[in-house]
DNA sequence: CGAGGGACCTGGTTGC
DNA sequence: TGCAACCAGGTCCCTC
């Protein structure tokens, strides 16, 4: 259930647990993944976690030497274990340290990514070409709107392509075009800046006001197995199909746009 | 170069 | 109740 604010949660969540300290034994049970896990994985063994950084839903998790990428894909999860636990079905990856915690990774439906990276992590060709993280400087309305003239895909597809800005996932596209009365098809080329500058104002309300709420209740994410619909009651009109539109009570619509389920008031947004 | 669709997987829900 | 069809929070890669 991955979107930009659980990937951060999950970050704040293993981070204590993890940094500085040393990685005694990758046990690989299944590597078939998005991308085969490399044997590699194993040179983390007997060394230090050094730094813990998230670049768009990639979490990067830096050693003495080389670092390991991973990536939750759609259902996806890391939960750190404090004592021995049989692992369950999907539970392909544990990390075992020498504190006697482990990190498990589990991953139904194996969308997600373990990589192991030698050299420097942000040049790894997976990171190289991402786009600025929306909630940093670099996202600017100048920004997008420089990146969207004559492109006449729909702004839905624009803004959750990850070369364009990183972390919009299929929800919060919804929701922050809602907020920003914008018709999720609408050409991204024919969009004008003003509305461009409440886009970017929507698409960082949204994603920090996710991440709050992921760090109060999914505060015990990675000692749980997670909280499903944890931000439920915030969503406007992400999975309201036929509801009552919260703004003007004209019913939400539900179309597919991109190959994704896209939600919209047809009142509100043009 | 941009746009569009297929591909990769499992599991829960829906509908006959 | 059984079973097939459809849907799901991602994103790379191929074709046109």
């Amino acid at each position: 259930m991955p979107e930009l604010p659980e990937v951060e949660t999950t970050l704040r969540g293993i981070e204590p647990y993890l940094l500085n300290q040393r990685i005694t034994r990758v046990i690989v049970r299944q590597p078939k993944l998005r991308w085969p896990v490399p044997a590699h994985v194993c040179k983390a063994e007997g060394q230090r976690f050094v730094s813990l950084k998230r670049r768009g839903k990639y979490l990067l998790l830096s050693l003495e030497h080389g670092g390991l990428i991973i990536h939750l894909g759609m259902s996806g999860s890391l939960r750190i274990l404090k004592q021995p636990l049989a692992p369950g079905k999907h539970d392909h990856i544990d990390v075992e340290l020498d504190t006697g915690l482990c990190l498990r990774f589990n991953d139904p439906r194996r969308f997600g990514a373990f990589l192991w990276v030698d050299g420097d992590m942000e040049s790894h060709e997976l990171l190289r070409d991402l786009g600025p993280e929306p909630l940093s400087a670099d996202f600017t309305t100048d920004y997008l709107y420089l990146r969207s003239r004559d492109r006449k895909t729909a702004i839905k597809n624009f803004i959750m392509n990850a070369h364009i800005v990183v972390g919009v996932g299929n929800i919060y596209a919804s929701e922050s075009l809602f907020m920003a009365g914008i018709h999720p098809q609408r050409a991204a080329g024919r969009v004008s800046k003003q509305r461009y500058e409440g886009l970017v104002a929507a698409i960082r309300d949204v994603l920090s006001r996710a991440i709050k709420q992921g760090g109060t209740s999914l505060r015990d994410f990675v000692n749980s197995d997670g909280a499903p619909g944890y931000f439920a009651q915030e969503l406007l009109v992400y999975d309201r199909g036929g509801s009552d539109c919260f703004q003007c009570g004209a019913p939400v619509r539900q179309k597919v746009i991109g190959q994704r389920s896209s939600y919209y008031c047809p009142a509100c947004q043009h």
